[in-house]
DNA sequence: CTTTTTGCAAAAGGTTTGCAGATCA
DNA sequence: TGATCTGCAAACCTTTTGCAAAAAG
């Protein structure tokens, strides 16, 4: 296969993605706008964690945080994103469709890249907490450490 | 062993503790203050974790945020005490002495109470993640659920 | 008496909100 | 046209900082 042929194939496919989020925010009530879908494009291009400053950069226009932050928070009420909290003070937030499946980080402490794990096994846990009496259980499990590039800045 | 003569025994280990944590501030260059120390008291006592405005709330005396804002640095930076970030924009510490091992909580998502968890098999992840190409690697986990007394005021 | 500590008020960051004008259907 | 959506500015909330007065040693 080659490059332009898987890249176009991605592009079909991320329109398509593109299209049943608006259809199911039409579906809401709520009308498609340009900064609707960009931001929709990019979460669903790059799926994230980005913070809402991350976001207004990757605008191909010019946007106010404040409408960022308001379709942020309609994204989420619809259950298309997820948040996080890196305990950095900044929130970010992730597409959580299906092709993304429940998965955890692993966030840089010097340049705050975050990089995705398929690893999960705290599901037994969560067994566990049930058994003290909590309902509704979830969990949020973030490792912490320097990535390679900073490791060879750092030595540098 | 009497409740009474157990309290009295916790109040004599709470006291060196105290003592403890003074001196080693004192070698640091800080005073002891009536404010200082009061925090420290709590979060002996009660080992938290507390956001700043929960500690001002248990603080015996007046006590200004800003001040204790300080001190939290302060205990921080001498790692007797470690925050946690459960993701509702407010800081929260507990006390990091020896007899609080590493550990993990269950959040409430109703009342926002938290309870200690003594399970952490994760340390085995934590090696997969170094394997990765991370160094410095430590992680957080935590988990969120309806404690049972929401349960029971949910259902009333 | 010198240094640290404190309270107050102001500033700083991230996020939210009210409102008038622009945009969508 | 009537609805939602947007930008702007102001408000909000937690945390930080500057400064003069108070407390510690």
């Amino acid at each position: 296969m080659s490059q332009t042929h898987q890249s176009t194939e991605r592009l079909l496919q991320l329109a398509q993605q593109v299209e049943a989020a608006i259809g199911q925010l039409r579906e809401a009530g709520y009308k498609n706008t340009r900064k609707r879908q960009a931001l929709l494009e990019i979460l669903l291009r790059e799926h994230g964690p980005f913070s809402v400053e991350e976001l207004q950069q990757r605008m191909p226009i010019e946007c106010d945080l404040a409408t960022i932050y308001r379709n942020i928070a309609i994204f989420e009420e619809q259950k298309m994103i997820t948040a996080c909290d890196f305990g950095d003070g900044l929130k970010r937030y992730e597409w959580a469709g299906e092709e993304h499946e429940h998965h955890h980080h692993i966030i840089c402490q010097q340049c705050r890249k975050t990089d995705h794990l398929d690893l999960c096994f705290v599901g037994e846990l969560e067994k566990l907490v049930r058994e003290k009496g909590y309902t509704a259980v979830s969990h949020r499990l973030e490792f912490y450490g320097i990535c390679q590039r900073c490791q060879r800045k750092r030595s540098a």
